[in-house]
DNA sequence: AATGCCGATCTTGTATGGAAGTGCGCCGGC
DNA sequence: GCCGGCGCACTTCCATACAAGATCGGCATT
């Protein structure tokens, strides 16, 4: 592999590690189960052991590694329980944020949301699912800042890896297609100012998540615990 | 002070400072705006700077210090900000869980909350605020457990420490038999397996916390942003 | 007197060596 | 052949030294 050079230029190395370390777990460059050592990547990154530790107690904190004192350090595997629970906390603040925005609707909030999904309708069209999944973050971000807590999704995001990473691994599996067609749903529900539609909506939008999760299970049951 | 010779027998010497540091902290021995240093508190435990530098690390994840690189690290101060969307997201998760409570009822259920509310009173008469602190933690915690998101529950705890520096600010003041009065409420909701007015008295229950805050801004604010 | 430079002295960041604990495989005894 | 003890190799953890940026006050210059 490539020594990958660190290029980003955040302050200290620990943070520039502790980026390149995140995004090679969630895009399965290291992989659940692998096991990894402080002067193993400190050699790998060509810079000393200290910053790498550091980016371990981060990334752990954060879920994505396991700590074992004295032991090793090995790439957290997904835990299917930890991952519902996930699901359980982010639906339960979507549905509260999307219950505000359907509540007290404002004008130009519908149109913001209309244009986000005609740019994910291009993405799709143009098969670019990464882009469409920075899209569908964006959505999902902007109902938090209507609802007027958008640093509320900020916490969110913490939890969210997890299921990034389930989701890095259906990449070409799931329909953007209805995606699509049910963020248009809820955004209809919001036109309409109807909270109660909106929030089944928004339910049935989140509830297929679950069904990515069994079928990722299946497919790679060597990531989960 | 004393040198407070971190006691706790946790396994490694990071992890010890990061309890002792936290409590200090969270019972505002360490007050919002205080500058420390790594020597400086490696110096007070007769520890050397890595391991309390780690703590700093985990301290800073958890939204309790803030690091300026090369400049120094202050406890955090409360943010009202943060405190109030913290508040939302622990609204959303609860009603959502009280919904759940209420909505599937076992028998025993019920039970073991109105035990727990007799624990309650007896801590109340004694004027044990800090044993019924606990115990009212543990309430909701067992919500958490009965609706089977226990493990949600672990996760609101990180992002509960804002909250409790409020309340630790405001021990004698709150009202401990209103608290209990509507836990009684709430309970009363689930035993009838009425899910809206369960969601309906946790929200009011919950409110609360707002006047607490603004009261505590009033009372001290320096520690506030 | 006001202002800008400059260095002493803080801070955190990084590097490195060794201490302590764990696991695994080899090797000897049975 | 099987089993137990022992030591080597590996890990994380801690201590210490040094590097580099930031701050603040004195001091020279204007």
């Amino acid at each position: 592999m490539a020594p990958a050079a660190l290029e980003n230029t955040k302050e200290t190395i620990a943070m520039r590690v502790v980026d390149a370390l995140r995004d090679d777990i969630i895009t399965m460059g290291l992989k659940p189960g692998d096991v990894i050592s402080e002067s193993d990547i400190a050699g790998r990154y060509g810079v000393s052991r200290q910053p790498v530790r550091e980016a371990f107690i981060r990334l752990a904190q954060q879920g994505l590694l396991l700590i074992r004192p004295k032991r090793a350090t090995v790439v957290k595997k997904i835990s299917p329980v930890g991952v519902r629970q996930s699901r359980f906390i982010r639906e339960s603040i979507e549905v509260e944020i999307i219950r505000r925005v359907a509540g007290q609707p404002s004008d130009d909030a519908a149109d913001v949301l209309v244009k986000l999904i005609a740019d994910q309708e291009a993405a799709s069209d143009a098969g670019d699912s990464r882009r469409f999944h920075t899209l569908d973050e964006l959505f999902h971000r902007t109902l938090a800042r209507l609802a007027g807590v958008e640093y509320a999704w900020q916490l969110i995001d913490d939890h969210k890896m997890q299921l990034d990473r389930v989701r890095y691994l259906t990449l070409g599996v799931s329909s953007t297609q209805r995606a699509i067609a049910e963020h248009k749903q809820i955004v209809e529900a919001v036109a309409k100012a109807d909270p109660t539609a909106a929030e089944t909506a928004m339910r049935a939008h989140l509830a297929r998540a679950e069904l990515l999760l069994n079928q990722t299970i299946s497919d790679f049951p060597d990531y989960f615990e």
